[in-house]
DNA sequence: ATAAAGGCCACCC
DNA sequence: GGGTGGCCTTTAT
């Protein structure tokens, strides 16, 4: 994965939220993971894998601080996601499904311009690092099936019930 | 370079 | 309901 420009001041650290605890990573280029791991170890196995080379400082205090901003407040934090052209690209597209609306991964990839690359947008998607934020969660099959989600069906269900009012 | 693996879909049975 | 073939990107050989 390419991450040519060094992250500035990176910090992680752990939150509850409304969908179980939360890990977020940060610079000052603003939020570059945020994940609703099983456990505290694969969310940072997960970090270390997708930045080698850098040194996250633990900072619950401001994690817990910016998952009270997001989850209760509503906020839109600054997002720094990292991919190809294509990820950012549906990840983008993501960004403007309305909240407590779905779609479909056809749709999305239609909306992208690559109406034969629903294959891969699902992988895309499911590549998403910033969960939630980027809603990857409001995308569903076009038979009208969940589909799947990196941190758990459960987790996607809770999150699509919340956003429903 | 190439193979294998995906959060899919349309189409068949 | 379940299985198959096609489609396209990424990652790991």
């Amino acid at each position: 994965m390419r991450q040519l420009p060094p992250l500035s001041e990176p910090s992680f650290g752990f939150s509850n939220s409304p969908f179980g605890e939360c890990c977020i990573a940060f610079s000052n280029d603003g939020i570059c993971a945020l994940t609703f791991p099983e456990t505290r170890e694969s969310a940072m196995y997960d970090l270390e894998n997708r930045f080698p080379e850098t040194n996250f400082r633990q900072n619950d205090e401001k994690v817990e601080r910016l998952a009270r901003q997001i989850f209760e407040k509503g906020d839109r934090p600054v997002l720094n996601p990292i991919g190809t052209d294509f990820q950012q690209s549906i990840w983008r597209a993501l960004q403007r499904i309305p909240a407590g609306k779905t779609t479909t991964y056809a749709q999305i990839a239609e909306a992208i311009g690559r109406p034969k690359a629903v294959r891969a947008v699902g992988t895309a998607i499911g590549a998403n690092p910033i969960a939630f934020l980027i809603p990857c969660h409001r995308v569903i099959r076009s038979d009208g099936g969940l589909g799947g989600f990196r941190w758990g069906l459960e987790c996607k269900k809770k999150m699509l019930e919340w956003e429903k009012k």
